[in-house]
DNA sequence: GTCAAAAACTGATCTAAATCATTTTTTTTG
DNA sequence: CAAAAAAAATGATTTAGATCAGTTTTTGAC
């Protein structure tokens, strides 16, 4: 099962917001000018798969998640935390729709962008581009660790797996206030509400991780890397 | 189940030959004077996961899969026809590195443009970056179809998806001579080899499909099309 | 053309995880 | 604060698909 490419699926590392800097003093003025800040509250929806993505999203403040949806559930991508852009992948020459759907956590925060400003940004100033060439491709690899991880790691090791993305990437601590519902682990980890449930009590019960309420604490993290690598 | 985006998970639709005519003569000379064009026989490997990638690929004749290495088993992420570009991912600062395998499934021939030289005309030409981006979003697109698909369809669906897929997209055609092995669609579709050989025999007696040995004939794509959606 | 090896196929058995049916706890709201 | 609703938890049961243990067929090598 274990591969080193491959060993843990997680979330986001570095920010994007440095891809600003890349631009002229007149283009940062032009996006400055050209941009909409909307607060959403927690539970919102900022964007809606399938329907036409007018705006790439800069998330300021706050929580997000970016999942597929599916009937009757979804499949979450990833869990996006503060300053990093979101919808990228809509651009795309003829057909700029949202390919995924994008739900706050928290009370969120955004910065919308004109998908044509944007583009046009692009089409002007190369080194821009290459670094959005860049953001694509971490968010290719980190997509593909997670494919990997829901296709070929059974219950356990993807469980593990999401418990130490959350702890390393998304709140940065191995005590956290978990944003997020048992159902939705169960999306990210594209197993029953249930089954993650029982999981989480079988690693409390073997002290791996100490759970009251929503508030969580990592234990063991070498052996929840173990089990993760396991599958 | 279904969905109206991510009803079938298929691979690649357009080529990606076209984007090199957005470069200049000057910059065109400089691919090909610095390409080299080296043969791979059938069942070779171009690329290895994890290694240094010092080459962007394009397929000039032949077929080959993108897959991650498991173990047992390998994910394969997308077959990819001629004129096609692979490896853009492993574009990324500090990092080259190829992300997944790569594999021939028939004798095949390939351009090697060096990674630097391409992130070259990437900072050089705008007009190539973006196309860029388009090539990699439109892979994104496709890559998300296949994620949601090997996570939340069961075996007949994911069985259908990959039939209706190979004739429709990478054969182009409903009667055609399967190049690749059972444990290959094995690979393809997240299952077992048993599980896939019995789903084919089971459409196979439902008259849904014909096979002969590696020939294989699409005869009811109406009903394959509606196992595919309903999961 | 024969032998060896790999791939394809088949049936029996097993198991991981889903589903179902409830109960308990927490959160929301009027 | 009580009632209602939603979320979390638990146990019993079911099942989809894996695994195992073969046989048959195809492919490739000498």
């Amino acid at each position: 099962m274990l591969n080193q490419s491959y060993g843990t699926s997680c979330f986001l590392e570095s920010t994007h917001f440095s891809c600003f800097d890349l631009l002229t003093e007149d283009e940062k003025h032009l996006v400055d000018a050209n941009r909409l800040v909307v607060n959403f509250k927690k539970g919102e929806i900022i964007g809606k798969q399938g329907s036409f993505a007018s705006h790439i999203i800069f998330l300021n403040e706050g929580l997000v998640k970016v999942y597929l949806e599916g009937n009757p559930k979804d499949l979450i991508l990833k869990i996006v935390p503060s300053n990093h852009l979101i919808g990228l992948p809509s651009i795309y020459d003829g057909n700029n729709r949202f390919i995924y759907s994008v739900a706050t956590y928290s009370d969120s925060v955004v910065s919308l962008i004109d998908i044509s400003l944007f583009k046009q940004l692009l089409g002007l100033n190369s080194q821009f581009a290459l670094r959005i060439i860049n953001i694509l491709n971490e968010d290719t690899a980190l997509i593909y660790g997670r494919f990997f991880c829901l296709t070929m790691k059974q219950s356990h090791g993807r469980v593990a797996d999401i418990l130490l993305c959350l702890a390393k990437r998304v709140y940065k601590t191995n005590t956290f206030n978990l944003a997020i519902s048992r159902s939705d682990m169960a999306d990210l980890t594209g197993l029953s509400s249930e089954s993650v449930i029982r999981i989480l009590k079988e690693f409390k019960d073997n002290g791996l991780i100490s759970i009251t309420g929503k508030d969580f604490k990592i234990i063991d993290t070498a052996r929840l890397e173990k089990i993760s690598q396991l599958g």
